[in-house]
DNA sequence: CAATCTTGACGAAACGTTTAGCTAAACGTT
DNA sequence: AACGTTTAGCTAAACGTTTCGTCAAGATTG
């Protein structure tokens, strides 16, 4: 593959010149610069982004670490992360965790060995896991957002679950519920615990008590959830309602009811948290408290900036 | 940031020492071994991947790059193709066209620069598009899939859209509709050229004929759908039938029979190409014909992972 | 016991850029 | 005409690795 050499000796320039004409960061007489545009072109050459980071010290690039791309939650802040990341010239360099705090932790080492310029976590772990993050960046810019805890050291981005679980679960008192239950999600989470708070504090608000049997655990995803959906509507008494911790375990309590023989909203009424960009076309009867994703990918993307020209 | 000389200092040996020791390509003892180890430890030490990447004169990286992150069909190739990338050793740079050639092309640029050790493409655009791939890969592996059309010079994955197209159509005329319509993609596509044609030969092969009416276009996306859904579906005389090109825009045709005060499948039935991975729960009346996607993201990294070892 | 081989560790030269520092020509001032 | 100033372009030294060739020292051989 062609190098600056090689295109300086086309042209008949130093490499210097060729790199002050393709950067821009020096005045080259446009002779010159065409020559080595024409050089260029001829040789099909693309500066190597490995040489130029290296001596630079820095890449174009950001790190984003999700932990479930099939998520439409993830997918949609992926995107929007994606298209703004892109505006302010850098490229998204992606990795999955999948759930597991140690994939989440090496592919953090991994961003630091590329050097990209920062990175933006969306933890799937623990607060302890969390907490982790720090001695793992050192020296690389982060932010963190969705399931991450306060009192970290750096910049977070992250919803008012507790408030979005109010929002939700009155929703289901509202309609006159008494026997409201819950999908919760794993209890290690941060995000967990704030929505389960918000889903009690909003029962106790109406005077209302939880039994144990209307709480079940999912992982955040379609399967557990089916078998806490059906766990809950084989409870007696068998719950009115449902509250839902977020929207892949919106579809297996959806699965959970069509199983068990019942309809919604005829004979239980559901409310989550986390929109499908396209759930109103297939689910009218649903209630979802919908995230501001693009908002948020705002937010953490403009954060990042800030802390990638503080890092100057 | 540290680098390998700080450890070596730190270690007493040589940076030769702290490189074999790391990487394991040369033999090293237990005692300096261990002493690298902990100084790594104390310095909090992650190799420099530019470095290493611009002397080896490769990455450990993988480039893909998709139309459209939001679309679960791509969501879920691009989650198989980064396991199975894992697996391999490789990370993977995600690209986002978002339906732009133009932007797509910019991307592979950008993958070449970063001397990925190959990619892969789904293109979203034209064969003319297509064609000018090559060129711009100039040297990186690539595999391409989806909408790719054959005669390109590099490897290719594709599904048999036409088998596909007559399949779901097929399921139709089944059910004995007369009146089939279809709500089609961008017709600069091959992939909708070939699902076009696999419609159109069910039809022929049954004997039956296409009204032009019949005949809508959407461009893969959910809004354009709807409105063309509801074309059709003002159209007399109204089909009683509908194949739609893509998941996607099978949403924005829901949509528009629920808008119309239709319902599926009582007075449309409608087949579609592309799943969503939980589309049962909620769309029992629906057909789709699923894309073997891991089957597929296996074939696009085996065959990568053939060409660089070619281009060794 | 000398000659040859292994061995573990090291020194130094790349890899392809960027950039500080330099040169020499061109210019404007007196 | 002699002097600084500016300037376009060049030379060469980094950046942090990997790796080739070297080197002592110990092991093995004839």
């Amino acid at each position: 593959m062609a190098t600056m050499k090689d295109v300086a000796k086309r042209a008949g320039v130093s490499v210097a010149t060729v790199s002050a004409a393709l950067s821009g960061r020096a005045f080259v007489s446009p002779e010159l610069k065409a020559r080595v545009a024409a050089a260029v072109a001829e040789l099909g050459y693309a500066p190597n982004a490995m040489a130029s980071g290296l001596k630079r010290g820095t890449s174009a690039l950001v790190g984003l670490i999700v932990p479930d791309i099939t998520n439409p939650f993830f997918t949609e802040l992926v995107h929007c992360i994606q298209r703004r990341a892109a505006q302010a010239g850098f490229t998204v360099m992606l990795g999955v965790s999948d759930d597991e705090p140690a994939r989440e932790a090496e592919l953090v080492r991994l961003m630091r060995s590329h050097r990209v310029a920062g990175s933006i976590v969306l933890p799937c772990g623990s607060e302890e896991d969390c907490r982790k993050l720090p001695g793992l960046a050192a020296g690389m810019p982060l932010v963190a957002g969705d399931n991450a805890p306060p009192g970290l050291p750096f910049d977070t981005v992250v919803l008012d679950n507790r408030h979005a679980a109010g929002l939700a679960t009155r929703h289901l008192l509202a309609l006159g519920h008494k026997a409201v239950a819950t999908v919760s999600g794993p209890s290690h989470r941060f995000v967990t615990r704030e929505r389960m708070l918000g889903f009690e504090q909003a029962l106790a608000d109406h005077g209302l008590s939880l039994r144990p049997a209307h709480v079940q655990r999912g992982d955040f995803r379609v399967e557990e959830a089916r078998a806490a959906g059906l766990a809950l509507l084989r409870s007696t008494p068998r719950p009115t309602a449902i509250f839902v911790a977020n929207n892949l375990m919106l579809i297996g309590v959806m699965q959970a009811v069509a199983e068990a023989g019942l309809a919604v909203p005829r004979d239980v009424s559901i409310a989550a948290i986390d929109d499908f960009p396209w759930a109103p076309a297939f689910m009218p009867a649903l209630t979802t408290v919908r995230q501001p994703i693009d908002a948020m990918a705002e937010a953490a993307m403009a954060q990042l900036s800030e802390r990638i020209a503080g890092a100057e």
